[in-house]
DNA sequence: GTGGCATATGTTATATTATTACACAAACCA
DNA sequence: TGGTTTGTGTAATAATATAACATATGCCAC
């Protein structure tokens, strides 16, 4: 059985490790960053990296932050099948929160209906101050 | 007075001539890309390209796409100072078009909103099948 | 089991994207 | 004139990502 909520039981040993130590991070990681955390592990090459992180893509467990060629993992309880998600990016504390609600999903959708565009994915990160800096 | 609809009289040579380039273009381009397009203009390094770039997309004129890392030239009359930007990028023509309503800029401040987050910059890409593409 | 296949891995090299650092030149203006 | 800002040119390097190839491992049909 997994010791997560996530279910990373089918997970080989490399994706595990990547997503441990995505999972142990406060925000954000770059591929680099984690093959430096995971060198005393015997990772090598960056490619080990990448292909781990592929995969945890695939699977839901791991989203990419294209503003910050980044990885982070998801926080969601449901993360495995969610469509579109957007992502809050803190300017200040780099915390980095997902948006849930299905009102962008939805505004997104509809945009795209109106001029005729067959939507896959979606990439939305919002950069600004998060509401703990705000108020700190 | 400029011959553009952009008003890029007040552009140095060298980000008049990256403008151009791109403003040529069917679709995006990397700063590579343009780089190449300009060697016989002279042009020797990237750095020429990129702090072009920073000050086209600065003005407005050109666009930023996080998910190609590549740059567009921006279509729209209104194109400086316009705030939040949308765009589709087609996966099979490569066509990259700006979304413009409204409705999507709504969205995201209200969100943001919602959690507390003051928003500065959003990030909305939108990967799919352009019209045409799936018509022909 | 054995052979074949799909999947994962390890490693080297390389491609692509972006920035740092430093020297020089032109425009502006006090 | 001198100083400041802005742009430029160039070389070097950093940061991100992939290609190519060899080997290993698990699975399953036979």
């Amino acid at each position: 059985m997994s010791e997560h909520s996530h279910g990373d039981a089918n997970l080989t040993r490399n994706q595990a490790l990547v997503l441990e130590t995505l999972s142990a991070a406060d925000g954000s990681l770059s591929a680099y960053t984690i093959l430096d955390h995971l060198r005393d592990k015997g990772f090598r090459a960056p490619l080990q990296v990448y292909r781990a992180l592929d995969r945890l893509v695939e699977l839901g467990l791991v989203h990419r932050l294209e503003t910050l060629n980044a990885f982070v993992v998801c926080r969601r309880s449901d993360c495995e099948g969610h469509g579109t998600v957007a992502f809050t990016i803190c300017k200040k504390c780099d915390n980095v929160a997902e948006l849930t609600g299905e009102e962008i999903a939805g505004t997104l959708n509809s945009v795209a209906v109106d001029v005729g565009f067959a939507l896959e994915k979606s990439t939305v990160e919002l950069r600004g101050i998060c509401g703990a800096c705000r108020a700190g």
